[in-house]
DNA sequence: TTGTAGGCGTTATCAA
DNA sequence: TTGATAACGCCTACAA
């Protein structure tokens, strides 16, 4: 492995003249920083970042923590992330579970974008000590932490809200993973609504984000002898899988049960009847969240980060 | 930030004593070993990796690098090899485009994982020359470097003889990304095997692997005034979305046109008809794929990496 | 079993 | 405009 060393000898300067060179940095002369560019390029030499990271503590990457791979909403956020980050220069690094501690621990980025609960708060401050940190699974007061959290109780309950007006009684909800915040403000928002017109749940499921638990879900629900009318579930995905549970099981949508979802993922649109859900628009927050991280690596002050705006879609289900 | 110096001045030992105790090596007494690690977790110390990485050329992260987060099949993927390669303490780190190519150049991992045709050839091999590299998405011999490619002509080839048996004569393809090597290699066993029958194919539509791209591409077989009787999707995702635009379009399935893909997701079973399609266990791919990077880390010798089991599954779409 | 010291490849300070 | 040199934090012979 060529070292900035090879390079310097062979373009006849000095270690330090060569390492100007290679960062572009000025009080060089353009003659000396060909050579040295020229020379760089004829041993195929490559700075070594860890060495570059020892003496700046910067990576040059930004990580982005999230609890899974699976899901549609994840790929929106990440594809607008990268997108963003690549006009900075900046790499992206994604990771999840045990792996996003030890690089958060490790300080293998330079920034941090959490979605994941079970990252410990803990950990998250821990590195927000010395880097940025953006949270977008939780609410967390920390300098150097920012959060931008789905308005998910309001939304729910703004649409369950909707659906009492639309006569509809008897009220299912099917969460996601408990732990969740999304799923517990999702439930909160449900609930909020129901309670407002004394009204209680009629039943509830545990699905856990994916279309095989909301199938599993809705096959309990289609042998029930009293029915829900309304089934709420905590995302789109959920939605998809009990509808298709339902209708396997000759129960009719909206006839005999209404369902309703979160996320508005493009599978919604897909089924029959097509979903009525919550759209959320996660392609801009990706924007949100990156070019606040660029500013906060440029050691802008900047304020908290917009949440993503989401609107009701009514469609056939409900 | 506490430095390994601060740990050992605490334990009141040597430095090089406070390494021993923290990378649990031998040749240090019981009694010292705790009162180190008392002190690194007093402080609350964490090796500096990349201090550790200049010295050792270890990071302890295994790469991986997709062309994309969408999709099903590489969830399933992440899903295993994270677990597999937790259970030997390796972190595992997931980048797609521009990104990955910094990261290999970087030498940011231990060993990559590639299944991303944009990844030049030339990055891989440089990249190998230190570092054993899988790559999933092409054939390329060289030293460290491990293919292992799913068996996409073939298995495809004999899903269109079948096909041809059942009496089907007007085929179409709808392609994925032109530059994949899965699209491509599926493309060769469809036109393998209508050309052994003396039949050539009956258009070809491009699709680009997701659901909305089949639909799309649903809609102008729907238009057409000579339809197809058969049209092979190069993958699953872009299948469901040409059957939900064919149905939309009143043509109907298999009575009018069959169709069938290539993973075997889930979602295939939960549209109406089931889709025939290729299943392909990515999952047990997963694992053998991370058993291999781990005996290559341990410095084993070892021959290629199995590719991963596919087999035909007929439902209703055909 | 423990300590001393050199060096991994860079950047950055200071002199020349 | 350039060069010598000291860190950055860690690991690892080698010596004690």
């Amino acid at each position: 492995m060529a070292t900035i060393k090879d390079v310097a000898k062979l373009a006849g300067v000095s270690i330090s003249t060569a390492s100007l060179a290679i960062n572009d940095l000025p009080n060089v002369s353009e003659a000396t920083k060909k050579r040295v560019l020229d020379a760089a390029e004829q041993l195929g030499y490559h700075p070594n970042l860890s060495a570059r990271t020892l003496k700046t503590n910067k990576t040059g990457s930004i990580g982005v923590f999230i609890y899974g791979f699976g899901g549609p909403i994840f790929s929106d956020l990440l594809e607008t992330i990268h997108n963003e980050l690549m006009k900075e220069g900046l790499n992206l690094i994604v990771s999840t579970g045990q792996s996003s501690t030890q690089l958060l621990r490790n300080k293998q980025v330079d920034a941090a974008i959490i979605f994941d609960t079970k990252i410990k708060d803990e950990d998250i401050i821990f590195f927000a000590k010395t880097k940025p940190v953006v949270v977008l699974d939780r609410h967390l007061k920390h300098p150097n932490v920012y959060s931008s959290v789905v308005k998910n109780e309001e939304l729910v309950y703004t649409l369950i809200k909707e659906m009492i007006k639309k006569g509809y009684k008897k009220f299912s909800f099917v969460s996601g993973p408990e732990r969740t915040k999304d799923n517990q403000d999702r439930y909160k928002g449900f609930l909020k609504a129901l309670d407002e017109v004394g009204l209680v749940p009629h039943l509830l499921f545990n699905g856990n984000f994916t279309i095989e638990g909301g199938y599993r879900e809705g096959e309990k629900i289609a042998k029930l002898d009293e029915k829900p009318d309304f089934v709420y579930c905590a995302n789109d995905e959920m939605a998809v899988g009990l509808i298709r549970a339902l209708k396997d099981n000759k129960v009719y949508i909206p006839t005999n049960i209404a369902v309703a979802g979160f996320d508005g993922i493009y599978l919604g649109d897909y089924i029959t009847p097509k979903l009525t859900t919550i759209e959320v628009d996660y392609l801009q927050w990706g924007v949100y969240i990156s070019q606040k991280i660029i500013l906060l690596l440029k050691g802008h002050e900047v304020d908290q980060v917009k949440p993503p705006e989401g609107k009701i879609i009514y469609k056939k289900s409900t």
